[in-house]
DNA sequence: CAGATATTGGGTATCATTCTCACTGCATGG
DNA sequence: CCATGCAGTGAGAATGATACCCAATATCTG
C-alpha cells in the first residue's frame, strides 16, 4: 500500500505526463477510491463525495484512466466499477457477486500468479497475440445474497 | 465437441424445462453461435443470419442464457459477445485483442485449471463467497493489430 | 378445430455513459 | 496587477446498446 503522499506525488506525476492538472475534483476521485475498501461505482463515489459533479465524475475517470491512474472494471452488473490502477497498488483478482454486484478484491499466491503468467504467455503467443495483462474473476454469491 | 443432432437434442431439453419453445428464430442463433469460429456479437450474429429480428434475437439471447444455453461475455467493447455456454461445449478462456475486440478461445492444461479452481475455491471461501464459476481473460493485440 | 399459451417484431423506452458549450479557474509574462 | 490563453467545470442534451410493449401470429394439446 503506497503511502497517500507518495501517492498523491506519482498521479501528479501521471498527470503532468498526460499534460492535466490534478485539480480538486480529480483529487476527490483519487481520495475516494483510496478510501472505498472495494472496486466501487460512480453513484458510490458520487455518494462519498457529494461535490463531485456526475459528469466531470465520469470525464475525470476516463481521463485518469487513460493517464494509467484509475481502472475501469466491466461485469456484467449495472455499473462500470472503478479501482487505482494497479500500478499503484498491487497486482489482484476480482470477487463479483452475481446477485448485488458487490466487488471484492482478492490475491493468488505469488507462485501461482508466476505459474499463470507464464501459462498465459504461451498460449497468447500460439495465437500471434503479444499480452498487455490478464484478469480472474470470480462470480459467485457474496454472504449477504447467499 | 458435441455432434450438431446432440447439441440440438441438449438444447430442446434445456428449453422444454424452462417452458420455451426450440423454434426457427432460436435456431438460427444456435447455429450461428455454433458455426462461428469464437464469441459473436449480435450484430455479427445478425450478419450471418439476416432474417433475425434485432428485438428477438436480444429477447432471445437471454432466454437462452437462462435456460443455460448461451453465455454472455461482457468486456470493454461496445457490444456483448455471445457463445454457447460451457456445459455444450467445454471450459475454456479468452484471448481479447484491445484493439479490434477480436476474442479467440483458449484452454488450460487440466492440471492448471485443477490447481485454480482450488485456489479459488478457498479465497472465495475466505471471503464468504459461493462461487458458481471463474473467468480468465488474456488482454493484448491480436497478430493483425499489432 | 378451439382454447390456451408462447413467440414474434416493429416501435418505443431506458439509462449508463459521453458530448456540448458557455462559463470559470489558473498560470504565465509583461 | 491586468491581459491573454488554455485547461477544467457542470448542467443539460445526445448517444447507443439493450430491454420492454403489445397487437398480431404461431404452436401445442386435446
Ligand atoms: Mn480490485
Ligand atoms: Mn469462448
Ligand atoms: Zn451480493
Ligand atoms: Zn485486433
Amino acid at each position: 500500500m503506497v503511502a497517500t503522499s507518495e501517492l498523491e506525488r506519482a498521479v501528479n506525476d501521471r498527470l503532468a505526463e498526460h499534460d492535466l492538472r490534478y485539480t480538486a475534483g480529480r483529487r476527490a476521485i483519487v481520495e475516494g477510491l483510496k478510501a472505498a475498501d472495494g472496486p466501487v461505482t460512480l453513484p458510490e463515489l458520487l455518494d462519498s463525495s457529494p461535490d463531485l459533479a456526475q459528469s466531470s465524475a465520469y470525464r475525470n475517470l476516463g481521463l485518469l484512466e487513460e493517464a494509467g491512474v484509475v481502472r475501469r472494471l466491466v461485469h456484467g452488473g449495472e455499473h462500470a466499477h472503478f479501482e487505482l490502477s494497479e500500478s499503484l497498488t498491487e497486482h489482484h483478482h476480482h470477487l463479483i457477486c452475481e446477485s448485488c454486484g458487490l466487488v471484492r478484491d482478492v490475491t493468488l499466491e505469488t507462485k501461482l500468479e508466476r505459474t499463470l503468467d507464464k501459462a498465459f504467455d504461451t498460449l497468447a503467443e500460439a495465437e500471434g497475440f503479444v499480452t498487455t495483462h490478464h484478469t480472474v474473476d470470480l462470480y459467485g454469491l457474496c454472504s449477504t445474497c447467499r
